[in-house]
DNA sequence: TTGACATATTCCTATATAGGAATATAATAA
DNA sequence: TTATTATATTCCTATATAGGAATATGTCAA
């Protein structure tokens, strides 16, 4: 078996770094594809196919006017990741003083 | 290229339901693999299988006592994910009256 | 030692990408 | 129509799984 299919959910979506990106990078506003080709720098086929990946896991919604496209964040569906990460919340401070040793450990151990 | 390797964050690791299912059944408690073998119902290849996994992105420790070995979360390492849903919360109690749009178009697409 | 228990690793395969390159589709203007 | 602008799609390939099956490693007890 393969990995769990990109479009299955939210979590297999913003897994990719530069989907995360372009969720920021629109943020509240709506952009056209056009718009966010210059302000990720990335060329056009690929932020289209980003977005293809994000509006069918729903994370994005479109709307066409004339030739451009219009995209926002669907932020409700984000709202399962929140949701299941949010109660580790609470014990981070209280393992903070342990956070040194941990990183220590993982860096011993790239060698 | 393909996919995001698995270990390399852990927004990466976290994408699959299984290694989230682990992370959830652990808790706070610390468990030795064979009680997280009985507890998740799956067989011990997988299980450690995926422990491996979120040990080498520092989600969990792991702890040697005679033939077992105690697996804990390092919850610390969920704050990446926490820190990049959360701006995000704000906006779905907003939206809300949306989502019943959205989820429509969803259903309307699985056609 | 030897056996039993606890856990990790190796080998295998089907599958799904992400990105590059090229091209197709859609909509508007001339 | 035809050219142009805006965006999507198709084809290609290297790569990394997840899971099953079998086996290896490590540790303790008798």
């Amino acid at each position: 078996m393969a990995r769990t299919p990109t479009t299955f959910d939210p979590f297999n979506a913003v897994a990719e770094p530069k989907r995360r990106k372009v969720l920021e990078v629109l943020g509240t506003q709506e952009l056209s594809v056009n718009e966010l080709v210059e302000r990720l720098g990335w060329n056009q086929p690929m932020v289209s196919k980003h977005l293809g990946v994000l509006k069918e896991v729903g994370l994005v919604s479109e709307r066409r006017v004339g030739r451009q496209r219009l995209y926002r964040v669907n932020a409700e569906r984000l709202k399962p990741i929140y949701d299941w990460v949010a109660p580790f919340e609470r014990y981070w401070s209280e393992s903070y003083e342990r956070l040194d040793d941990i990183l220590e450990e993982l860096k011993s151990k790239e060698k």
